[in-house]
DNA sequence: CTAAAATGATAGTATTACTATCTTCTGTGA
DNA sequence: TCACAGAAGATAGTAATACTATCATTTTAG
């Protein structure tokens, strides 16, 4: 039994879905191996084309512009985490259970989804990390988050609230404490790996370590409130 | 009485001095306009230099590239606001009032330091708001990190982590908390202005909430450890 | 089998990110 | 006071980037 899993994306995010297409495919199974290889900065559609076998004028009919495809990947990345997340979280009642199962999720080592043969999450969870927050840390922050952009973002933060309000109906800053946990999953990873006397995981270098820290923070100020 | 205050920036960051000249003063000046008016992608020499009413070149005198000229700017926001740090917790001995200064200074609109003619403290706050995490975010980070150019952040952040340490010596992630604490006091920050539904700040967009927010969570944490 | 759609190949433009060179200005110290 | 060094201005040039346009060829869907 061979299962695939289809993730729907926003159309804005493209002008023609790379997702019907073999093209379409290469271009983001590329495209994500590239960023890797030599960051978001570095990366063009010309060296894409090149790496792909194809030409530039081919991926921008898929995509606007680089940029575009940087929020793409980032959003397909937080919608199919979601996804995980529901899985993992099935059945489960207790919300400090579910909570810790979140935790988990957003900071460890992601495993390739099989059923998604032309992403490789792994080395996409990898390139959220490291260029994640460019999606957004720019002037068209409002434009795009008008075209819903960054929905699967939201969501995932809003689900995340809503365990912490489930935690502790008291506590007052459920939406903050999301977008913490969901980002410090990420940074304290990077400054691990990079700028490591930010950090108390230089050490080890121990994903396990960061899940400690994220939990403790997060149980402190649930119980406490 | 005149004070000028004078913050000695690492060699690396410039390839001319900018502070010891008029050209240079300029240039820190219309960068921080520039860069936070349009952002920093959108941000050229060619522009600045219009801008300045000087040339690309004379710019490139003074810095090897965009990227560099942030990082100054970085570096020396995070310098002076070491300063301010110290300056507004002497003479206090208790940590945990120390912390909530920090907190305060971190998250807080800044005034115009008038001791500093050539910078313009409030907008370049919000210029390493939005653009301050792109300094590391890169594929050079470990080779800027050997330059020391993170220097004045990561100063900051042990002596953050070290008022916790005062706090609670047996609270185990004292600098990736202190990490956490700066990067939140931007993030959430900018979430409140640009994404509100990441935050639980929408409604008033006030700054002494996500003060609030942070003094909650560093200190819950710290009391129960 | 045919028409539409997708892809490939190629070319072209404006802007970016620099480097180089030459001239002019400006301040200092002999 | 003059000369000379160093800073700044003016201008030009190059390779790469970020696209757009056009036309031929291949694929595919009815």
């Amino acid at each position: 039994m061979e299962i695939q899993l289809h993730i729907k994306m926003n159309e804005k995010l493209f002008l023609r879905n790379p997702e019907q297409s073999e093209l379409g495919r290469k271009i983001i199974f590329h495209s994500i191996q590239l960023i890797h290889k030599n960051g978001f900065e570095d990366f063009t559609f010309k060296k894409l084309a090149k790496e792909m076998g194809s030409t530039e004028a081919g991926i921008y009919r898929y995509f606007e512009n680089k940029h575009k495809l940087l929020i793409y990947l980032t959003a397909w990345y937080w919608s199919w985490l979601e996804y995980q997340l529901n899985f993992h979280t099935h059945n489960i009642d207790d919300p400090t259970v579910k909570l810790k199962r979140v935790i988990k999720l957003l900071a460890s080592t992601v495993e390739d989804d099989v059923r998604t043969d032309h992403i490789d999450e792994n080395t996409l969870h990898q390139v959220i990390i490291t260029e994640g927050s460019k999606t957004y840390l720019t002037r068209n922050v409002s434009e795009d988050n008008k075209d819903q952009l960054f929905k699967p973002y939201k969501d995932l933060c809003a689900i995340i609230g809503n365990m912490i309000v489930e935690c502790n109906p008291n506590y007052k800053y459920p939406k903050s404490l999301a977008s913490t946990i969901i980002e410090m999953a990420h940074f304290q990873n990077f400054f691990m790996h990079n700028l490591p006397s930010l950090t108390d995981f230089g050490v080890h270098k121990d994903e396990l370590e960061i899940i400690s820290f994220l939990e403790d923070l997060v149980f402190s100020v649930l119980i406490k409130a």
